[in-house]
RNA sequence: GGAGAGGUGGCCGAGUCGGCUGAAGGCGCUCGCCUGCUAAGCGAGUAAGGGGGCAUAAACCUCCUUCGAGGGUUCAAAUCCCUCCCUCUCCGCCA
């Protein structure tokens, strides 16, 4: 959520960043709104002062034992109209509330300005694309036939864009997560946590998803709880309601869950493989900053991102998102694109965001600074890492040889009980 | 599921028959004093959000709102009534 003095203040900010991210809202129409909403505040609250004063007339008359008859004068009339006026502003504060919690943020001074992914900006590569004399399976093919991954009994017992991990798969996906969380939390020094996989409507609005994206949530039925999308909406809203002391900045979490996505508007896409499933493992990292140095933050987050991959030896690119292609809630992010041979194709791994205060606005996620009183919104950080079924599918692909077996990167055989190489039983 | 207790500032905790209680007292924190150092002691300050003064930022002044959430009674609600949520204790049941 933005500041409602910047949007009243500079509306030109808030309608240049409309615009560059091809978004559309009616900024003129809020602010005269906006303006009804002050003036109509203003007078209630004149009235409020009248019958606060009459109020007290009446309390000390009755003290001092006089008539408080002559202070009550007309001042049910006066409650009356008071009532009357505050159901209309509560009306107009609600509107006023709404139409800022579907507005995005504002794209961080550097984000490169264009309207889709071609205009993404790339950072950065590491490694190379591994060279293969031999024509790469996609790891729906190979994934399969090495008995590690069982779509058909999956589409069965649930439906589509579910997997059923088996054998070596299963182990697979397990030492991916106990290998991430092991540097994440043990070399980076995010705190270990396991949240609830299932958040309140509450949640869901401190972190954006809510009210503007309930069709990409699958929700329970008769109640007010979603299953997460991400575990960014548990690990954040740990501190939402708080004040938090300055000197316990920068906070950083670890969870690994699962994730749960309607995917609703991506009918056709990669319908094949488990890029895109409506149920997914991710191990992400979330961060509270100060706001001051929340963008060192963030290239300190994509390092730890990108740790991963590096220590699995997989080739990947970094890519600054447009203003187009950027998130609602996110000033500036980074995509860790790692690269599928079988594909031919570098695909997202990693999603890096600095949120700036616009979460910590929403959820009321503040700190204590240690000179001033006021409190000030923390900035709010994210990341996957990584996203552990991509992982998957860029172990299968990139190190797949040329006899169909699969050499499991070397960082991972603690893992899975020494076993070096998947092959065919 | 049954019975009971409770939700008040950064934290603990008081709040009498509704009326100078936005909230005693304590802890913590900040500043100052004192002190070889530390500790202790003394003094002062210390909730958030919003409106206006103010075109803008800070400071300041002032007003409004907020005592789990929502509604009601009343000139006036932390205090009385209703609904809901959450926490704790006991019993029952269960991974």
């Amino acid at each position: 959520m933005l500041d409602i003095k910047l949007v009243r203040n500079n509306p030109e900010v808030v309608a240049r960043s409309i615009q560059n991210r091809g978004a559309a809202q009616d900024l003129d129409d809020f602010l005269k709104m906006e303006q009804q909403r002050r003036e109509l505040t203003r007078k209630v609250q004149e009235l409020k002062t009248r019958r606060n004063q009459a109020s007290q007339e009446v309390a000390l008359a009755k003290r001092e034992g006089r008539d408080p008859d002559q202070a009550l004068e007309g001042l049910s009339e006066l409650s009356e109209t008071i009532k009357e006026l505050d159901g209309e502003l509560k009306g107009l504060d609600r509107q006023v509330q709404e139409w800022l919690l579907t507005v995005p943020n504002i794209p961080a001074e550097d984000v490169p300005v264009g309207s889709s992914e071609e205009d993404n900006l790339e950072v950065r590569t590491w490694g190379e694309k591994p060279p293969m004399d031999f024509q790469p399976r996609e790891h729906w093919d190979l994934g399969v036939e090495l008995g590690g991954l069982d779509f058909e009994h999956a589409a069965r017992m649930t439906g589509s864009r579910f997997v059923i991990y088996l054998g070596w798969g299963a182990r697979l996906e397990r030492a991916l997560i106990n290998f991430m969380l092991d540097v994440q939390t043990g070399e980076h020094g995010y705190q270990e946590t396991m949240p609830p996989m299932i958040v309140n409507r509450e949640s869901m609005t401190a972190t954006g998803q809510l009210p503007k994206f309930a069709e990409d949530l699958f929700k329970l039925e008769n109640w007010e709880y979603y299953l997460i999308p991400t575990a960014e909406v548990p690990l954040t809203n740990i501190h939402r309601g708080e004040i938090l002391d300055e000197d316990r900045l920068p906070l950083a979490y670890a969870a690994f869950t699962g994730c749960f996505r309607s995917e609703a508007g991506s009918h056709g896409k990669d319908t094949k493989g488990i890029i895109r499933q409506h149920q997914f493992n991710k191990v992400e990292l979330v961060r509270f900053a100060h706001p001051d140095d929340s963008f060192q933050q963030l290239d300190l987050l994509l390092g730890h991102a990108e740790e991963i991959l590096k220590r699995l030896g997989l080739h990947y690119r970094v890519v600054s998102l447009c203003t187009g292609d950027l998130g609602f809630g996110a000033a500036k992010t980074y995509d860790i694109e790692v690269w599928l041979p079988g594909q031919g194709k570098y695909r997202e791994i990693s999603s890096c965001s600095n949120f700036t205060d616009f979460q910590a606005r929403r959820g009321d996620i503040r700190y204590k600074p240690r000179q001033g009183k006021k409190s000030r919104l923390v900035h709010t950080l994210n990341g996957s890492g990584l996203a552990v079924g991509r992982a998957l599918v860029a172990i299968i692909e990139n190190c797949q040889q040329k006899d169909g077996s699969i050499v499991i990167p070397e960082v991972l055989r603690p893992y899975m009980g020494g076993m070096d190489q998947i092959r065919k039983q």
